[in-house]
DNA sequence: ATTAATTTTTAGATTAGTCTAAAAATTTAA
DNA sequence: TTAAATTTTTAGACTAATCTAAAAATTAAT
């Protein structure tokens, strides 16, 4: 088991995991080098490093996916990725966009006796403060279904659960006009031409989201 | 300021740090490359490195001194060293003969704003679970004068402040024998042939102590 | 179904950090 | 104070991760 990923190969393995929608889905070389700010070329040689330790599976011009033991290391920094974000927010008081980019340092820390015991310290959280789910100490998550608002029609309405990422200028966006994890929000009226919508929010009345922002968004049914 | 330093480079200043005695006294390659587990050659490289980035002040064959910039980065690193220190033992539980390593990790987490807000969380601690002082967020340390309690003779007594290194065996071996920070110790016998010493504690009553272990426990008259 | 455009891979270099072996300087000791 | 021992530096080479430029394979389009 000479095992222990270098901090390079935490990240691949990640950006693998997080681009492919199904844990099946080939991730392309060009997709992996925009995601880790790196070149095609670099990518391709570390596909090869990563296929050879039995990470990804690999054909030529075919792209990637994870392996069972790739999907185990993604895993575990998804975990701790997240985990450390709800440090953050409930005990140091970071707000919500000021915290994934600690938290991509935090969650290479290596000591699973660390993350297990934060995680019992944190009261074994389930979600993050963007509503991700956390998975527990055997890689599992368990996450209600959710959409996209803007998959929602006229009428329908829902819980936001999530955002689709941790950008921080949306996070703040949203933090300004007042949405929340957590809300309830119906879907007052949809617009044909650009699929910009009108929603009622919980205490909160009407307010109108571009399909920029409604793309974004996470709702469920319940929580 | 193109400043940050890599990995490497801070664990090369705080070793250069950690083995002067004072900071003007002049640091071996030999040390150092003990120290960093590590070959001579290669250290000789780095101090060219650190010098020409003026972090270190370097004569060749004369060894190195840190900087102030040098001192400043090396302070800041310790200061996170020993905050998350904190951290584990006060939150999370872990043993102190358990945190060293886990802390050399997260002492390369690079965020100022994390940092003072740890610190915040923490209460504001002015020594880490060694006993050893945190410098403040402008690199001030406050220590009261200590020695070692080998230094002492009999009939001396003071309170057990801290320990010279953390050496898990020592520290469990410390555990074992109940000796704790903040303890009054006096000496009550001294073994000229081998400097070992006969020592009363507070409740606990009469120990032998051999001058392995004398030469590193830190003693101050008052707390 | 060829050609054109795009994607991916290879080839060859570069940088940071490391090593071994050997040369140079300093320190210690006879 | 010269020789021996030790310390430090230099020279040359290696690995991981990266790059640019060019070649090869795949996909898209006329």
């Amino acid at each position: 088991m000479e095992n222990s990923l270098s901090l390079t190969e935490e990240n691949y393995i990640k950006a693998i995991f997080q681009i492919g929608t199904t844990p099946e889905s080939n991730v392309s070389t060009n997709a992996l080098a925009d995601s880790l700010q790196t070149k095609p070329a670099t990518v391709s040689d570390m596909i090869k490093k990563l296929s050879h330790k039995k990470l990804i599976f690999y054909e030529k011009y075919k792209g990637v996916t994870l392996s069972a033991s790739g999907a185990k290391e993604a895993l575990k920094i998804i975990r701790k990725h997240r985990l450390w974000e709800v440090f953050l927010v409930n005990h140091l008081n970071f707000k919500w966009d000021q915290v994934h980019e600690i938290a991509e340092q935090l969650e290479h820390i290596k000591s699973s006796e660390l993350v297990n015991r934060l995680d019992d310290f944190l009261g074994n959280p389930t979600i993050d403060p963007h509503g991700d789910p956390i998975p527990d100490a055997n890689g599992q998550v368990q996450l209600g279904p959710s959409k996209l608002l803007s998959e929602m029609t006229s009428y329908e309405n829902g819980i936001i659960v999530g955002v689709k990422n941790e950008d921080p200028l949306l996070l703040q966006h949203l933090d300004k006009i007042n949405i929340r994890l957590g809300l309830r929000i119906e879907v007052t009226e949809v617009n044909d031409f650009d699929q910009s919508m009108q929603v009622k929010l919980a205490d909160l009345g009407t307010l109108f989201l571009s399909e920029k922002i409604t793309s974004q968004i996470l709702i469920a049914k319940n929580l």
